[in-house]
DNA sequence: CATCAGGGCCCTG
DNA sequence: CAGGGCCCTGAT
């Protein structure tokens, strides 16, 4: 193992997120598999970055409450920083944890809702985030394709290995993801060598697709959602499945659920309308339930039960889930 | 031991 | 639009 790059500038800076802010329920996600680029704690993400060619250490800290949130985030690097640089760097990390964002009409319009009301008082503030870039949240749809929970993590810990930086800030040694350049300049048998199997192909040309720029993400945040889901799909390896994860977690589509997996179907059907695993609901009907009760916030509210589930997964062994989740 | 479906997608016919 | 193939792995 290469020795961890040491990043010793630190800059300190504060956000002031949209009330109500949940921290925790933001910034983890108990049904996201680990990764080697990040650790939570209650009331501490470190994460690493990779932003404009710079390989940052991120620390947010919870210094507020839900009513009166407030993070103080320390930013790690090699070399010094612009003013410029943070300005921008601040703009990113607003857009993609959803720090701005407004929850006051999903709150108000469904507190009344029998079942979501409860999951919405029980996680108050908490939005959908994506840490990563476009780009870096493709690698991770393409190893999740397919794969049970330990292959994904250990594909996408010999990915960081093999192409990642590791960086040492704050007493942690965390991998930094690659430019989409260094795995163009890769062979596939090279990834193939990492049992990705047949993804390798998919990250190949992903990667290729991005070191030509052929995808800008900045500009492509500002397209239709049907804009964004055409170009998505025109990446080889890239499907509806990919496409809408996407969507909704890197560009914030609240209502965006078209395609629903096997395994989520079956937890799905247990929770609204206490099915047997065996015997699930028809996929259309669940679509037409959220269609119907949750509309243009229907990703959104399925995020809600979703991670009240996983939380209380963390706490508390429930059977029937185990059963579910391919580990 | 073999077979199979899968936290999908591509390609072919 | 249906169905086979693909890296692997856990379930049967």
């Amino acid at each position: 193992m290469r020795p961890p790059a040491v990043l010793d500038i630190r800059h300190i800076t504060q956000f002031l997120p949209e009330a109500p802010f949940n921290f925790d329920a933001t910034l983890h996600k108990p049904d996201h598999f680990p990764a080697a680029d990040n650790i939570w704690q209650p009331g501490v993400r470190w994460q690493t970055m990779l932003w404009q060619n710079q390989p940052l250490g991120l620390k947010f800290e919870n210094q507020g409450a839900i009513a009166q949130p407030e993070i103080r985030l320390t930013v790690w690097a090699k070399d010094e920083l612009s003013r410029s640089f943070l300005q921008e760097l601040r703009a990113e990390i607003n857009y993609r944890y959803n720090l701005l964002a407004d929850l006051t009409e999903f709150n108000q319009r469904f507190s009344d809702d029998a079942q979501l009301g409860p999951a919405i008082n029980r996680w108050l503030g908490m939005r959908p985030f994506s840490c990563n870039s476009l780009y870096e949240y493709l690698i991770i749809a393409i190893v999740l394709q397919n794969a049970t929970i330990r292959r994904s993590v250990q594909m996408m810990q010999a990915l960081f290995e093999k192409y990642g930086t590791l960086l040492a800030y704050d007493g942690q040694e965390l991998y930094c993801f690659w430019l989409p350049e260094v795995i163009t300049r890769a062979t596939e048998e090279a990834l193939r060598e990492l049992k990705v199997g047949y993804r390798a192909k998919s990250i190949k040309r992903v990667s290729e697709a991005f070191s030509r720029e052929d995808i800008n993400e900045l500009e492509l945040r500002f397209k239709p959602k049907e804009d964004q889901r055409a170009v998505l799909l025109g990446l080889y390896g890239i499907g509806p499945a990919s496409v809408g994860y996407i969507l909704f977690d890197v560009f914030h589509h609240w209502g965006e659920l078209t395609h629903i997996s096997p395994w989520e179907q079956k937890i799905y059907s247990k929770l609204f309308f206490e099915t047997t695993p065996d015997e699930p609901v028809e996929v259309n009907e669940l679509l037409a339930l959220f269609e119907k009760r949750f509309s243009d916030y229907k990703m959104l509210a399925v995020h809600y039960f979703w991670e009240d589930l996983f939380w209380r997964r963390k706490y508390e062994k429930l059977e029937w889930l185990e059963k579910l989740i391919r580990l």
